[in-house]
RNA sequence: GGAGCCUUAGCUCAAUUGGUUAGAGCGCCGCCCUGUCACGGCGGAGGUUGCGGGUUCGAGCCCCGUAGGCUCCGCCA
């Protein structure tokens, strides 16, 4: 960009070659070091920084008005660009031979008392996120925004280049029974009726397939009004994507194509494609997760063929039952504390498990409650099976299959942190999760519903089990991408014939006036001539935090909200003028509601 | 809605496990300092230990309650 007047160069531009030349720069005071007569200014930009140097032979006004700098004054200087004195260059900056000799300085904008020092770490987030303006100065943030930057151009180029084109979709939507809770924004010009924020544009992008876009993609805001964690906002971004004629293979291609080339455009890494891929079944059988972390070992072996016949009828009950009997080996565990065995237990207890068995190996010996239950070649099939050796901590779960398989995955990751299993942290894990059930039943809501959505399409063999109703058997042609653990990403094949989608909103429990009210668009566009199609959203700001090895998505969003969904910079959410409650024909519930409360913002003109 | 951890100066943290006047570094203010780069030196200001109650001769520390923050469960793909 070039630039009139403000500057001749940026912070991290100047070198030996432009000794001599007169430059004017302008940025932020990094640090002042005030030796009373010479002073240094290392004078910082988003590029880098350059050290200025006030000297009273040169101007002794200049001198005298820069004792007055402070850190984050904002001030632009014009110089002369000189060699460093010998010995005194510093070789950790890249500007580290030469400094500015200036002739003008004016300060742009004092700094007053900070708020928090930049330079320093602070862990005081409420503190940061009501200064985030200021917090965005430090470059952890500043190099998160800028690989963010580099993500989603990464992301545009790349879907480009395979002919994909970005379409925009509406933020004023439809409110839809399924999934999460909406935001509702309420419709002044028809008083009473609402619209709400997308969840996602999955509506619209399948109707952009009907539309004839083939291949559509969008940098999507959606927003859900659930309760947060470190990688859940209520505002949030995903990187949509929706093909017609396509086959799951192409989504897997397409989406490893373009995660290889965000890597390779944010980090610099080739990425090993293809991705591995294992079945829900798999994944879960075998990590007790459906977005496994495989970084670390420890998976679970499954016991069932060994204690078909036992005497411990803790196993033999649920083997009876038609569940399972499944084992982790924690090596090297046998000597955790007190506080990590209660710990584990509750998580077992948290999970749905009745308790947690366990032999620690210790001394050679099989010390455990349960061991002397055990025959010998009930003994000798875990010792091979799980490799038993000494000092090993064996955790067992004897029960349904789902609740069995999360117990040890859950156990698994926490002794994986108690561990520190984890000792690569640049190891990048991608992997596919396939054939996912397509339906889950709700015992609270005493229903079935979507796993993924109620537009996923049932793989074409077990569409026969939805007319027996056998719903619990029924895999969806649906998949998620997972990274170290971390969902990244999902997607499916829709369905997009009106009878099989309008059979999916029945086994759902969706009544046929509810269907037409809610879905009429989407089952009419159906039979207008509507492609086979599917395609897979990516959650940006996990893929982003991933990108950048942050622990939360907060630390890749410019202004994000806090635990209980506040801007704390803003003060959002925040009362708003009776008038505009009137115009919108709402009334606060008294006692409820915060309603007015005499003490009000004032009218906003 | 539930569980855990946390809350001491503007910031990051201490306080010998219940003992006299709550300290340090950075920052801030003042003075000194002409080659530093986290410059240095001397001095100073700055505290209702989140808030309320209790136990005790005595509470930053123990107990109860409460507020806020973060992490997790529920919830949410």
């Amino acid at each position: 960009m070039t630039t009139h007047g403000y500057r001749t160069h940026d912070c991290n531009y100047l070198r030996k070659i432009d000794i001599g030349k007169t430059v004017t720069l302008a940025g932020w005071v990094n640090v002042t070091r005030d030796h009373g007569g010479v002073i240094f200014i290392d004078l910082r930009d988003r590029e880098g920084l350059t050290q200025v140097v006030f000297r009273p032979e040169e101007s002794a006004e200049l001198a005298k008005r820069s004792h007055s700098l402070r850190s984050e004054d904002v001030i632009q200087v014009t110089g002369r660009v000189a060699p460093r004195l010998p010995g005194t260059e510093n070789p950790k900056l890249p500007t580290g031979d030469i400094e500015v000799l200036p002739s003008e300085m004016s300060i742009l904008n004092k700094a007053h008392d900070l708020p928090f020092q930049i330079d320093t770490d602070i862990h005081n987030e409420d503190l940061r996120l009501t200064y985030r303006y200021f917090d965005l100065r430090r470059p952890q943030l500043a190099r998160n925004l800028r690989m963010r930057h580099a993500v989603t151009k990464a992301t545009r180029d790349y879907l480009d280049s395979q002919g994909f084109i970005e379409v925009e979709t509406p933020i004023l939507s439809k409110s839809t029974p399924e999934g999460a809770r909406d935001f509702l924004v309420p419709s002044r010009l028809t008083p009473g009726k609402f619209y709400a924020l997308p969840q996602a544009p999955q509506q619209y992008k399948q109707l952009l397939m009907v539309g004839g876009v083939e291949k559509y993609f969008q940098i999507a805001k959606c927003f859900r009004d659930e309760d947060l964690r470190a990688d859940r906002q209520p505002e949030f971004t995903q990187i949509d994507i929706e093909a017609s004629f396509v086959r799951p293979e192409d989504i897997y291609a397409l989406t490893e194509g373009m995660l290889a080339a965000i890597f390779k455009a944010a980090r610099k890494i080739d990425i090993k494609l293809p991705f591995d891929r294992l079945t829900y079944r798999e994944a879960v059988g075998k990590y007790g997760s459906d977005k496994p972390d495989r970084r670390f070992g420890m998976e679970l072996v499954d016991l069932g063929e060994d204690f078909r016949a036992s005497s411990f009828k803790v196993f033999r009950g649920a083997l009876d039952a038609g569940g399972v009997v499944k084992a982790i080996n924690a090596k090297s565990f046998a000597l955790l504390t007190i506080g990590q065995s209660d710990e584990l237990t509750e998580i077992a207890k948290t999970f749905g498990a009745k308790g947690l068995a366990f032999i620690k190996v210790e001394g050679g010996e099989w010390k455990s409650p349960i061991v002397k239950f055990f025959s010998d070649a009930e003994k000798n099939a875990l010792k091979t099976k799980l490799n038993v050796e000494e000092g090993d901590l064996i955790l067992f779960a004897a029960d349904k299959w789902e609740v069995a398989t999360e117990v040890l995955g859950r156990i698994r990751l926490r002794i994986a942190e108690m561990q520190k299993l984890i000792v690569d942290l640049t190891k990048l894990d991608f992997l596919w999760v396939t054939d996912f059930p397509l339906l889950q039943f709700s015992a609270e809501e005493n229903k079935w519903n979507a796993v993924h959505h109620p537009f996923t399409r049932p793989k074409a063999e077990d569409v026969a089990l939805l007319d027996e109703e056998k719903f619990s058997e029924v895999r969806a042609e649906a998949y998620d991408v997972v990274l170290n653990g971390v969902e990244i990403g999902g997607g499916s094949i829709r369905i997009h014939e009106p009878d099989l989608q309008d059979k999916m909103f029945g086994v759902l429990g969706i009544s046929p006036q509810d269907r037409q009210s809610m879905f009429g668009h989407l089952l009419r566009a159906f039979q207008l001539g509507a492609p086979p199609h599917g395609g897979i959203a990516m959650g940006l700001d996990r893929l982003v935090m991933l990108v950048c090895g942050e622990e939360s998505i907060r630390d890749v969003m410019a202004f994000p909200k806090n635990n209980r969904g506040m801007d704390l910079m803003s003060q959002s959410p925040a009362d708003v003028d009776p008038r505009q409650l009137r115009d919108l024909g709402i009334k606060l519930a008294a006692g409820d509601a915060r309603a007015p409360s005499g003490k009000e913002s004032p009218p906003k003109k």
